[in-house]
RNA sequence: GCCACCGUAGCUCAGUGGUAGAGCACUCCCUUGGUAAGGGAGAGGUCACGGGUUCAAGUCCCGUCGGUGGCUCCA
């Protein structure tokens, strides 16, 4: 029998092998090391045998090796399981899969496990641990095994087994036992273990929170217990400290440390206030786009926050959606209502509709900043990255049949511009499609594909990477979501780009062709930053608060040696100010060691020390937030410097 | 919306049913200094809100509001 290697050689061996016995052939390290095999790129236990020629890795227990850890997490959930019945026998056991940092046990529960019972919990998964018990796997036929969990009388794994059994006659059904059968703890698992309690390195659990058996709200609710673990100590430590890291980078942290938004509960949950640093951000933020906007042919339109009712069925949101809306508001006829626009498609649409289009119009671009109020659950409500009123930096492209893929294209290389600008590199693109069969879709089927075919056309034009996702499309179209993660590792949906081949129909919308009759235009809807709110969340965690010069509300800062300096300090504050640098003087009484770190720590990008030598020199000492102390300047050419920098994004630096 | 946890000074947090605390920030005074915290003093509280238990509640119980982590949802 062959056995062929990562590195490509070939063992040959007589008869059946497990991969511990590939391991130990190779070497008694490896085969220490050893925590499970991967046979033709399936992970499998180290002792499974292995009955024809096959390619084989070992798996070893290693903290860079997904492979590993996964084996490890999986292993680490069946221990904290066990722990976890030991302190409540009457728990049930429903399903505890590895997942993107660690794993978990969903768990069903009368009683409430808290944080304050993981110091227990864990004293007893130290203790399985420590016992070092083989994790032994047992097979049994689909009818031997439904058997044995009909005995065990849980209606979770019965399912679980039910549906691992599904479609395959002669599947069969897999227990693990932590230990000796018929003795020691065992679980209903498809594995793959490593090969004793003793091989998990290092394990941590995180939180508890709710969920419901298959997702499915209208289910049984079950205590969801998180954990993690690492092969090492060492890693498990690096990976706490950085989830402390991430929180210091926290949005909701930096934003209230840097004075950039607030939310307060008397206005209402999920609704912000921008703090003037903050709105100055965002002020910046919106310039750019404009001015990028107007040059690429686009017309910027005011609209209404709220419209009717009738607006919105006619566009087809209202029954859709009217849950996640604010209740309408009702006029004092009694049957007049209005709603808070929660999208600002329709209003732009009444624009396109408000004068005769000719084909010579198209395309037309209607730009605006849209403020937009959804409704979302309570418990949804998160900082600014997921709020009730948000500005949407909307657009809606009207254009012909013939127009859409340019049109597409351009918008998407637009997002990917802003995106590049401001340095987002792990960006996942994500184009969802319907649902095939689903009636939730409006519109002619014959649209939707042909919408569909174009998207994944220009796409792979464009040479993106994307994934795809069904059933996740907008109810009017198909559409192309541009997907970043936060400092806590959660994804967020920023950019996105939405064809509609529905509203025009339902609006009727027309232009004259060149034939002189009447034809239906394409709507595009897109967004680069998504929504400024969730834009500026991801932003300010993505510069952990440190906005590059251009962004800065204060970009730069005089900081003088003594207070027998402060005329001096104004007189530099008054220059800068005439050239349009944002800048504050000081005007502590404390030492320039002190005023620096206030400097540092409110994320100036740069800080100008002036005293006697500046003074008589007509100089700046420039201090630089992240490159120290530059030396000294002559003041008009740190302005000079300090325009350049600004103007041009960042691409030139102040220099000394 | 559901479950768990949490809510004490502007911020970060201590606080055993028995007189409400610290550090930072703030104000004032001293210090007048050259690249990440000089020293001193002061001010700052309806312990989220409402009810209950108790001789006595920041502390125990119930409710409401708000926050956090998940679940579900997200045009």
């Amino acid at each position: 029998m062959k056995i062929t290697l990562p590195d490509g050689s070939v063992k040959e061996f007589d008869g059946p092998v497990s991969g511990g016995d590939v391991a130990s052939s190779i070497g008694p390290r490896l085969a220490k090391a050893a925590i499970a095999a991967k046979v033709d790129g399936e992970l499998t236990d180290l002792d499974r045998s292995i009955e024809a020629d096959a390619s084989v890795a070992i798996v070893t227990a290693k903290d860079d090796d997904v492979d590993a850890l996964y084996v490890i997490r999986h292993s680490a959930a069946h221990v904290m399981a066990e722990a976890i019945q030991r302190i409540w026998p009457d728990a049930q056991l429903v399903y505890g899969p590895p997942v993107d940092m660690g794993f978990y046990y969903d768990i069903d529960l009368d009683d409430p496990i808290s944080t304050d019972d993981f110091v227990r919990i864990e004293k007893e998964m130290a203790e399985i641990i420590a016992s070092d018990r083989p994790f032994c796997r047992l097979e049994l036929g689909s009818d031997e095994g439904r058997a044995r969990l009909r005995d065990e009388g849980n209606v979770y794994k019965i399912d679980n087994a039910e549906r691992a059994l599904d479609g395959d006659g002669d599947a069969s059904l897999s227990w693990y036992v932590t230990g000796e059968a018929g003795r020691d703890w065992e679980d209903l698992c498809r594995g793959p273990h490593v090969p004793s309690t003793g091989r998990i390195g290092a394990f941590k659990l995180t939180s508890v929170a709710s969920s419901h058996w298959h997702g499915d709200v209208n289910q049984q609710r079950l205590q969801r217990v998180y954990g993690t673990a690492f092969a090492t100590q060492k890693a498990l430590d690096e990976h706490l400290e950085r989830l402390e890291e991430a929180r210091q980078r926290d949005h909701r942290v930096i934003g209230a440390k840097l004075g950039l938004f607030a939310i307060d509960e008397q206005v209402g949950q999920g609704l912000i206030l921008w703090k003037p640093n903050g709105a100055f951000v965002r002020m910046q933020l919106e310039d750019f786009l404009k001015a990028k906007l107007l040059a690429a042919g686009y017309e910027i339109v005011y609209t209404p926050h709220i419209g009717k009712v009738d607006l919105y069925k006619t566009s087809g949101h209202y029954p859709y959606y009217s849950d996640s809306q604010f209740p309408p508001i009702k006029m004092h006829d009694d049957e007049t209502e209005y709603i808070l626009k929660p999208m600002n498609c329709p209003h732009h649409v009444k624009i396109y509709a408000s004068e005769p289009r000719s084909y010579r119009d198209l395309p037309l671009r209607l730009a605006e900043f849209g403020t937009v109020y959804r409704f979302e659950q309570s418990g949804e409500l998160t900082g600014m990255t997921r709020v009730r009123g948000f500005t949407q930096d909307d657009a809606h492209l009207f254009c012909t049949e013939d127009q859409v893929r340019k049109e597409f294209s351009d918008t998407v290389s637009l997002t990917q511009f802003v995106f590049n600008t401001f340095g987002f590199e792990d960006v996942q693109v994500r184009l969802s499609l319907r649902e095939p069969g689903s009636d939730k879709y409006v519109g002619d089927p014959a649209n939707w594909d042909r919408a569909e075919r174009e998207l994944r056309e220009v796409l792979d034009e464009m040479q993106i990477d994307y994934e795809t996702d069904l059933g996740e499309a907008a109810f009017y179209g198909p559409k192309v979501d541009f997907v970043v993660r936060d400092v806590i590792g959660r994804s967020w949906q920023l950019g996105t780009v939405q064809l509609d081949y529905n509203l025009p129909e339902r609006f009727r919308l027309e232009y004259i062709g060149s034939d002189n009759q009447a034809h239906r235009p394409v709507m595009i809807h897109r967004a680069p930053f998504g929504s400024m709110e969730r834009f500026m969340a991801i932003l300010i965690e993505h510069y952990a608060g440190a906005f590059p010069m251009w962004l800065a509300p204060e970009q730069v800062r005089i900081l003088p040696v003594s207070d027998k300096f402060m005329d001096y300090a104004e007189a530099v504050h008054a220059a800068l100010r005439g050239s349009g640098i944002r800048a504050e003087v000081d005007q502590s009484a404390e030492r320039v060691q002190a005023k620096i770190r206030a400097a540092q720590e409110m994320k100036v990008p740069y800080m100008l020390v002036v005293g006697g030598r500046d003074r008589d020199g007509g100089t700046v000492s420039v201090r630089c937030r992240t490159r120290a102390d530059l030396g000294a300047l002559p003041l008009e050419a740190f302005i000079e410097q300090a325009k350049r920098e600004d103007q041009s994004h960042g691409e030139d630096r102040i220099s000394v």
